[in-house]
DNA sequence: CTTAATGGTGCCAAAATTTGGCACCTTTGT
DNA sequence: ACAAAGGTGCCAAATTTTGGCACCATTAAG
């Protein structure tokens, strides 16, 4: 969470919610209040007229008059929404998928060029089923937080991906793997990748992935990705 | 100087002098060789499209065509993927919600301030159940196309909608309700709408309604509203 | 072939910025 | 008087940014 990133939630949540107070909004991006008050003022620097009233049931509102700014969106953002999107077609909600992808594909038009290429490839390596795969979901986990991040910069640029796995007996394994593909079976998400150490293709369930706890050589990692996208590059099959 | 505002001055001074250089870049805003390739990387990542060549005669070029232009989203279009989105995180999928939510969250930054207040009053009244409900759900059906959009019609706009509703025991019985709230519980979705003719509030399966037959009066309907949004205001409880 | 110019990457320590905590002030409604 | 709210100044710790360096790949000129 960069400087930007909590600034953007900030004017997000008052849009949302109108008026607000700092502590809450401390407490909604966990902060502390005097970087609430930071950004506030940074905020209000940048143009965005932030009213406040000082004492008892005084707060904060944004007057959502002021800014208007061009969305600038990232592919894995993009592919997020593609990923809700197509999840909810797989579920069944079908007119409700097409509305939502209506409103996808101006979003894609007005991305560059080079950023619809690295989309079009992952939504390539994407594949969603529609029916749940009758396996015991009662220990179902939470997947990791930059794990799609860190899928897609291995991916796009062709990297290895290091973690942890735990697998169904609960045994840990360190894995080095290149990605080839998301299988959604909801509510199930795998990562189907080629494990050159097993020289065979596996499947991962994406809420047992862990980052790894130690990785040798972490000094080749970029300090953005968690998943520890390795510098050797991957002999992909398709172009 | 912030990191942002060298951005910027990287961004104007490409449109101003086309075909640059590294060192020019570096030499122009007082920074080194590597800031500006950081630089560089991270502008392409917001989604500027910049050329280079490399080797003796190369350089930097920003492609002034790749202009971002700003998509127009319509008010349901938004709101489909924001169901999108919180259906997802209903899920469990946290992390990928969180991604798909930045997104998101600068969209609404470009509605215009009217189209913005009806989406808020539209998620005012969405609700999303984390659990399933205990019913037979082999007998799902499809969802209506434009149910979403008649939906999002009739209550911005406080108008009754009409239907065919069949209720469980598979009796067809029409309905002209006035709309109120969404309950999503996965995989199950109801609309919650207060019946003037019994007098009290009904939850139908979204599932299970149907565009009306034999509107009457349907000169008075707009086209593109299929399930019936009467001319007649409701009287709804809040602001 | 050699060389110079150019973009690009990885690493690391130094520099700069951001952050959280604290004390304290002002305003406002009960 | 008191509690709840915004706002400011300060400082050490945490985090990010930066510059420098070595090095790689590509390209054109000599």
């Amino acid at each position: 969470m960069t400087t930007r990133d909590r600034q953007d939630a900030l004017i997000r949540h008052m849009r949302r919610n109108g008026t607000t107070t700092v502590a809450t909004l401390a407490h909604q991006v966990g902060a502390s209040r005097r970087t609430i008050l930071r950004d506030i003022a940074a905020l209000r620097d940048a143009g965005f007229v932030i009213d406040s009233e000082p004492g008892r049931g005084g707060g904060l509102a944004l007057d959502t008059r002021s800014v208007q700014t061009t969305p600038r969106l990232t592919v894995p953002e993009v592919f997020a929404l593609l990923i809700s999107v197509a999840s909810m077609r797989a579920a069944g909600n079908l007119p409700f998928a097409n509305l939502a992808d209506a409103g996808l594909a101006k979003i894609e038009k007005a991305l560059p060029s080079d950023k619809l290429r690295d989309l079009r490839r992952l939504l390539d390596c994407l594949y969603i089923g529609t029916l749940a795969p009758q396996i015991d979901i009662s220990n179902l986990g939470q997947m990791s937080p930059n794990l799609l991040s860190a899928f897609e910069h291995a991916f796009l640029k062709r990297l290895q991906m290091r973690f942890d796995y735990s697998d169904a007996k609960g045994a840990r394994t360190s894995r080095r793997v290149e990605p080839h593909a998301m299988l959604i079976l909801p509510p199930i998400w795998y990562l189907v990748a080629w494990d050159p150490m097993r020289n065979g293709f596996r499947h991962f369930r994406m809420d047992r992935i862990r980052a790894p706890e130690h990785v040798e050589g972490s000094s080749f990692l970029p300090r953005h990705v968690t998943f520890g996208a390795d510098i050797r590059p991957v002999q992909h099959p398709q172009g």
